[in-house]
DNA sequence: CGAAAAACCTGGCAGC
DNA sequence: TGCTGCCAGGTTTTTC
């Protein structure tokens, strides 16, 4: 999936559907993550979108009565079109109808979601939701602070949830490396000094993809459909055995909670 | 309890 | 051209 940037970059298309009325939506396959609900077309009928958000790799829609919360998973997107473009592509699950435009909800792979929740705050998914990475509220001594306490790796701590939202797999890698943090330290050794370095690039590296429109991989496209934006230039991931950019070494992979990790050997202590 | 592994899926690609 | 096996932006559920 889409990690914070690409999920933020999605919502940033999206977001001037906001007071614009979903005329109908159609349900082509339930089947995701989770099944969509079977009164999906029945409620998004002639609703509001009074606000749209992101809240972590969620995007929310806020209806009067109800929200829409909607997640990419690993290979989902959203594309726009006119509403009377026919193009239909394999795994096109949900459309939603507005007067002249449609959004079509495309996932593949099937790990993304849609709910319809009536208690945003309660839901399941949202309510464990740990802090935004690019809130001040994210700093050096809340993640000294959660460190302290486990013994589990830093890759897998910054990308859990619970502790901090939006971090995938790319970006935790990127981080680390920038940081100059071997991804496979366990976290109660990561001093504070760390810390503070890490949560400064865990930031600069969110914000640098944002500001380019996220990651350009094989699932991955805006939401008006368009491939044509600038690539965020991974300094670590995906490099396995070519040259690091700081010291010449071979990059390394090593296999982390059954997803890949790269990093530097020799730059990364 | 926390941490690790399995599970949910399809598609693309390398190698034979 | 197939076929097989492996890999992929996530995160819940199950197991240890």
């Amino acid at each position: 999936m889409p990690e914070l940037p690409e999920v933020e970059t999605t919502f940033r298309a999206i977001s001037d559907f906001k007071g614009k009325i979903i005329k109908s939506s159609k349900v082509n396959n339930p089947n995701l993550r989770w099944k969509v609900d079977s009164n999906f077309e029945s409620i998004v009928k002639d609703v509001r979108i009074e606000d749209i958000e992101r809240r972590a790799k969620y995007i929310i829609f806020s209806f009067k009565k109800y929200s829409m919360l909607l997640h990419l998973g690993m290979s989902g997107s959203l594309r726009i079109s006119d509403k009377s473009d026919n193009y239909f592509k394999k795994h096109d699950h949900v459309e939603l109808i507005f007067n002249n435009k449609k959004i079509t909800y495309n996932d593949p792979r099937r790990f993304g979601s849609i709910h319809l929740t009536e208690k945003l705050d309660a839901h399941f998914l949202i309510k464990n939701l740990g802090i935004e990475p690019l809130d001040k509220k994210f700093d050096a001594v809340y993640l000294n602070n959660i460190c302290k306490n486990s013994k589990t790796s830093i890759k897998s701590l910054i990308m859990n949830q619970k502790n901090v939202v939006g971090i995938g797999n790319i970006y935790a890698s990127e981080s680390l490396y920038m940081a100059k943090i071997n991804p496979l330290r366990s976290a109660n050794n990561i001093e504070l000094s760390e810390c503070k370095t890490l949560v400064k690039n865990i930031k600069d590296v969110l914000k640098r993809a944002i500001k380019v429109g996220g990651t350009t991989l094989k699932d991955f496209y805006s939401a008006d459909g368009s491939a044509g934006y600038f690539k965020f230039k991974l300094k670590v991931y995906g490099r396995e055995n070519e040259k690091c950019f700081g010291c010449n070494e071979k990059i390394s992979k090593v296999v982390q909670n059954q997803r890949a990790t790269y990093y530097c050997k020799s730059c990364q202590s």
